[in-house]
DNA sequence: ACGCAGATGTCCT
DNA sequence: GGACATCTGCGTT
């Protein structure tokens, strides 16, 4: 869902560094995964008109998201994340779904809110150079993860701040709660599942292991096309959260919602009035 | 509704 | 040693 006119196919590949074969692999399952691959699907009758989002084999499924999809800018992609569906298959062959409705593009060395601002490579943030689909996920005030995925341009990435939980919200809740204090016995809201870059981790079990992970491979986790919808829905652009000491960066509008939608984490008033002249 | 302190591990100066 | 792309629970309007 576009706002603004992107680059769209006439692009080069091959700009980030390759990663190692060994390491894909390695990342291919999560360490304490079941070996055994999880319980096949109930076999269904193919659909008679297959659409382009289906799947052509035994699934009438959407397919995952590939490359041609995360390799764009930081800016398109995090535009073009809105709408589209999270899936996150637990151990147990549980899947977890959320419709994306937040993001932040974080633009790379010249971004001085970015991880890689100034080229900046460490252990911790390499996956931002990984090619796009790379997971970028870290560990932020000890004791809560962040889930980024590479996008096209050297360190530059994507970080998924809201979803809209659509399939599995008691597991999400229930996970949520392991890590909230059990003093107060309340269930949460469905609105606290996933409103927020760290709540959405823990809704749907993303830590550490899955940095360095390839979002168009991983067997835990993809990206699946958004449902249609009605109307092409209005999206905010906005500063981002929680960067304040990136000086004039910190005001730039790189973050992006979906307007009106009650599981964003952070509503920007002020943005959505000057967005309608 | 809003504000603030505290929790807690890792990275970087 | 300080900062950190956060969240929670408890306090005050």
């Amino acid at each position: 869902m576009p706002v603004r006119s992107g680059t769209q196919l006439s692009r080069k590949l091959g700009q980030k560094k390759q990663r190692r074969t060994s390491e894909a692999e390695q990342h291919q399952s999560p360490p304490g995964a079941s070996q055994t691959p999880p319980p096949k699907e109930p076999r269904l009758d193919l659909p008679m008109t297959l659409g382009p989002q289906r799947s052509i084999y035994f699934s009438n499924r959407p397919a995952r998201l590939g490359l041609e999809f995360f390799d764009q800018p930081p800016v398109s992609l995090a535009q073009a994340f809105l709408g589209q569906v999270l899936v996150r298959q637990l151990d147990d062959g549980t899947e977890l779904r959320g419709r994306i409705v937040e993001t932040e593009a974080y633009l790379g060395p010249e971004d001085e809110a970015a991880h890689s601002r100034g080229g900046r490579q460490t252990p911790r943030n390499r996956s931002m150079f990984m090619k796009p689909g790379t997971l970028y996920v870290y560990l932020i005030y000890g004791m809560y993860f962040c889930m980024n995925v590479s996008s096209q341009g050297d360190g530059a990435c994507v970080l998924l701040r809201a979803l809209e939980p659509l399939e599995g919200l008691e597991t999400m809740r229930q996970l949520r709660s392991t890590y909230r204090r059990a003093s107060t016995g309340r269930a949460l809201k469905d609105r606290d599942l996933c409103s927020g870059p760290s709540k959405l981790c823990q809704a749907l079990a993303i830590d550490k292991s899955f940095d360095q992970r390839d979002l168009t491979k991983d067997k835990a986790m993809w990206l699946e096309h958004g449902p249609p919808q009605p109307r092409e829905p209005a999206v905010v652009a906005a500063a981002r959260v929680g960067i304040g000491s990136a000086g004039e960066w910190a005001q730039k509008p790189l973050r992006f919602y979906i307007q009106g939608s009650p599981w964003v984490s952070v509503i920007d008033r002020a943005a959505e009035r000057d967005a309608q002249v």
